[in-house]
RNA sequence: GCCGAUGUGGCGAAAUGGCAGACGCAACGGACUUAAAAUCCGUUGGGCUUAAACGCCCGUGCCGGUUCGAGUCCGGCCAUCGGCACCA
């Protein structure tokens, strides 16, 4: 709909039109950038990086939507490929993304998995010096020395660095390799760069690695440790160099036995020698690190770091997993980019030119060469005589990142929302809610998007909060995972296991009623559980039997109001169960205990339906039942609603309210215990004091039958409830 | 390896620290029917004892703890599922 991302496009041209001030740690107009060249710190920006593009659907894909090496849609095969690609600057906002979960009601798993996904590191960057490379020898002094830096979340065990490792794509290669390693190095590299990611990241494999000829020095020390190159550092994460840490890193200490090289203990494990030490990777006492000996891992690490700061050989470093969001598909079903190309510069279109349409084409699919589909529409990309449009397309998340704002007011044509209708639905307290928090109040969902449209939609809203285009800095405050239903057979459904249940075919065959209600009889709301066909057969039969409680068939087989709701009083059963069934349902309702609610209201019928012939049907409980059930099984209870001859529509009725008098039992049944075992029970009026019950269990023959010869030592009553009698 | 969930009958599941298994499915028995379906009624955790009833014992993944009393709280394990992962 043209007129929902006109919107889309809009938004997209806020975040082109604004970048990251590290100072105020927030997004700010371009207008406010001091620097040369405001398109280095764009929110959204041009790179030429290396990319996961998958063949088979013909597009680039965000790491998100990378799983194992393939793509989460399809399962294909997805390659690294460096192509020209828009992203969008999601790190930016790494730490108020992982901070502000904070404050958010979500499942403590979700909070996990997107924390996971920001994965930040705390530690140090450290410079280790390069010498005798084939850029420095010994004679050079050390501050002309090439820098390698390095990032560590363990500065405490810098001591121990006995050997560097560079990715082997690491461009500094180049520059570090000697002339009498170039050829194995050059043969390591073309090695690697044959491998798939997924060869690459198997744990299994040995380690493999080939010596630079070159060596840097440790800057705590200035020793000479060696520089290699193995595929098990990784380009993508840091600064695609580590130091090796044998003695305290599982994975380097594999590295150096498999190489020979040099293993250190820095740190000393409680209750171990040095050299047993190796191999710790705890929490330790600091040792062969004259700086730092005797000291624990946090005062070493904040001495260590102190110490590089003041030398100026390192600082202290945060690193995030997170990558930035590749935002552009070689698509044609995606929001064509309102950004147009002038002189190999990109530049804004005006926004009164939105909604920018994507052309009509003859083919949609995927070229499979990388170029996107749009392409080829060459009137459509002309946009003047020294200008051509940005053929890419925006990924399906770039729609679903907003649309809960676009509902607050989805008919306005002047704004993506109207100011007071944002303020009104995700606002937070105002005087009609004081304790509402602001975002959506409840936002149902899967796991599924926990890194994808959940992690994406917080960044978006997080870059309007900064803009002043919307009230708070989070949009969904409290959220709940529904579970997945899984087949019949408990395992996931899908097309390989023949399992599928499609709701079509089962309404089809019980109702829609029947779906609903089935649904949310299975269980708890987040649980994962297995469909049941018995099951849904189960729920529909209860609702026939809500049917047939009112209705009656009669000589012509038709369906007819039932002779015994008539419209007397309920007896005080009657109204017992009816003012319990209120109760339990509107408090399951609001817990999101929608299978509890539900057994409640099968109780319900349970108790009146004997009754019938015997007894009338009062038809007051009647209409608080349907109002009860109406959410469950809006179809069924809107029909019953109107055939008892009921006024105004169901849908508009008030959702009844209990009464906690009538709820109260005249008399309760009371259980005996000894030593906590039930050993009888007794029917006592409600309200029977302490006294009273400890003399009643005591009197009790299988009490004292079972106490036998015991003294009485201690009597527990809990009034209306229990009696514990203990003995010994 | 790290993080997070979950373990209760034949199955889906209930249970503010106080009667374990509500409600539903399945199964079995019965009523209705020429018969079947549908519907209705009843039984249904395991074991011992008994002609039967009554009665008794065991039972919420395992081991321990707290408590008059633990499915529930605490400590330690085990298993299954999900996520991340040579992340430095």
């Amino acid at each position: 709909d043209p007129a929902y991302y006109k919107w889309t496009q809009w938004i997209f041209l806020q975040i082109y039109n604004s970048w990251f001030n590290p100072e105020k740690k927030r997004a700010e107009p371009i207008s406010t950038y001091q620097g040369e060249d405001p398109d280095s710190v764009r929110l959204a920006y041009v790179a030429e990086v290396p990319v996961n593009w998958c063949p088979e659907l013909g597009t680039v894909l965000a790491n998100e939507e990378v799983i194992d090496g393939k793509s989460e849609v399809g399962g294909f095969p997805v390659v690294r490929r460096p192509m020209r690609q828009w992203m969008l600057r999601i790190t930016a906002f790494a730490d108020r993304l992982l901070d502000g979960l904070e404050e958010l009601d979500w499942p403590l798993s979700l909070k996990a998995l997107q924390r996971n996904w920001i994965g930040r590191s705390e530690g140090a960057e450290n410079e280790f010096r390069v010498a005798g490379s084939s850029r420095s020898d010994d004679r050079t002094p050390l501050r002309d020395l090439p820098v390698i830096r390095v990032f560590t979340t363990r500065p405490d065990t810098l001591y121990g660095a006995t050997y560097m490792v560079l990715a082997p794509e690491n461009p500094l290669v180049d520059e570090m390799v000697t002339e009498d390693r170039h050829r194995p190095v050059a043969e390591y590299r073309a090695q690697i760069a044959a491998k798939s990611d997924l060869e690459r990241t198997d744990l299994a494999k040995e380690k493999t690695g080939v010596f630079t000829g070159a060596f840097a020095l440790n800057p705590a020390n200035d020793e000479r440790i060696p520089i290699w190159i193995a595929d098990y550092v990784l380009m993508g994460y840091g600064t695609g160099a580590i130091m090796g840490v044998p003695a305290h890193d599982v994975r380097d200490l594999e590295f150096a036995r498999k190489f020979d090289l040099s293993v250190v203990p820095v740190v000393q494990a409680p209750g171990k020698t040095p050299e047993e030490s190796i191999g710790y990777v705890e929490d330790g006492i600091a040792i062969n690190s004259p700086l730092l000996d005797g000291l624990s891992r946090e005062a070493a690490t904040a001495k260590i770091i102190d110490w590089l700061e003041k030398n100026e050989r390192g600082r202290r470093n945060v690193r995030f997993k997170l990558r930035d969001w590749l935002f552009s598909r070689q698509r044609y079903w995606g929001e064509p980019f309102p950004i147009v190309w002038r002189d190999g510069r990109h530049e804004a279109l005006p926004e009164m030119e939105l909604p920018l349409k994507p052309p009509a084409l003859e083919d949609f699919k995927p070229t499979g060469t990388g170029e996107p589909p749009l392409a080829k529409a060459k009137d459509w990309i002309r946009y003047s005589e020294n200008a051509t449009r940005e053929t890419n397309t925006m990924p399906q998340w770039a729609g679903s990142c907003w649309y809960y704002l676009r509902f607050c007011d989805p008919g306005n044509d002047r704004r993506f929302v109207g100011e007071e209708s944002e303020r009104y639905w995700m606002g937070g307290n105002d005087e009609a809610f004081p304790a509402k928090p602001g975002g959506i109040d409840l936002y149902i969902g899967g796991v599924e998007h926990a890194v994808l449209h959940l992690l994406y939609a917080r960044f978006w809203h997080k870059v309007l909060y900064d803009l002043g285009q919307v009230s708070k800095p989070e949009p969904f405050q409290r959220l709940v995972n529904q579970g997945m239903i899984l087949g019949e057979d408990n395992r996931k459904m899908s097309k390989r296991w023949g399992n599928v249940i499609d709701p079509l075919d089962v309404i089809e065959i019980y109702g829609a009623d029947a779906f609903r209600c089935y649904e949310m009889f299975m269980g708890p709301l987040e649980q994962m559980k297995p469909w049941s066909m018995k099951g849904v057969e189960g729920v529909s039969r209860f609702l026939a039997r809500v049917w047939r409680l009112m209705m009656t068939e009669n000589q012509a087989g038709e369906w007819e109001l039932s002779a015994a709701v008539q419209d007397v009083e309920p007896t005080k059963a009657q109204q017992k169960i009816t003012h319990a069934t209120v109760k339990k349902v509107t408090n399951d309702i609001e817990s999101l205990s929608f299978n509890t609610a539900i057994s409640q209201m099968m109780i319900f019928v349970n108790a009146f339906i004997p009754q019938r012939g015997t007894e009338a049907i009062p038809i007051s409980a009647m209409h608080t039942f349907l109002v009860l059930l109406n959410p469950f099984a809006p179809h069924i209870t809107s029909e019953l609603w109107e055939r008892l001859n009921s006024a105004g529509n169901i849908t508009a009725q008030t959702w009844p309210v209990y009464d906690e008098k009538l709820l109260v039992e005249d008399e309760v049944e009371i259980v005996l215990q000894v030593n906590g075992k039930v050993r009888d029970r007794i029917t006592v009026p409600l309200g029977a004091t302490n006294a009273e019950l400890e003399a009643a269990a005591r009197a009790n023959e299988k009490v004292r039958n079972a106490l036998g010869d015991q003294t009485i030592r201690k009597v527990v009553v809990v009034p209306n409830k229990l009696v514990n009698v203990v003995g010994g």
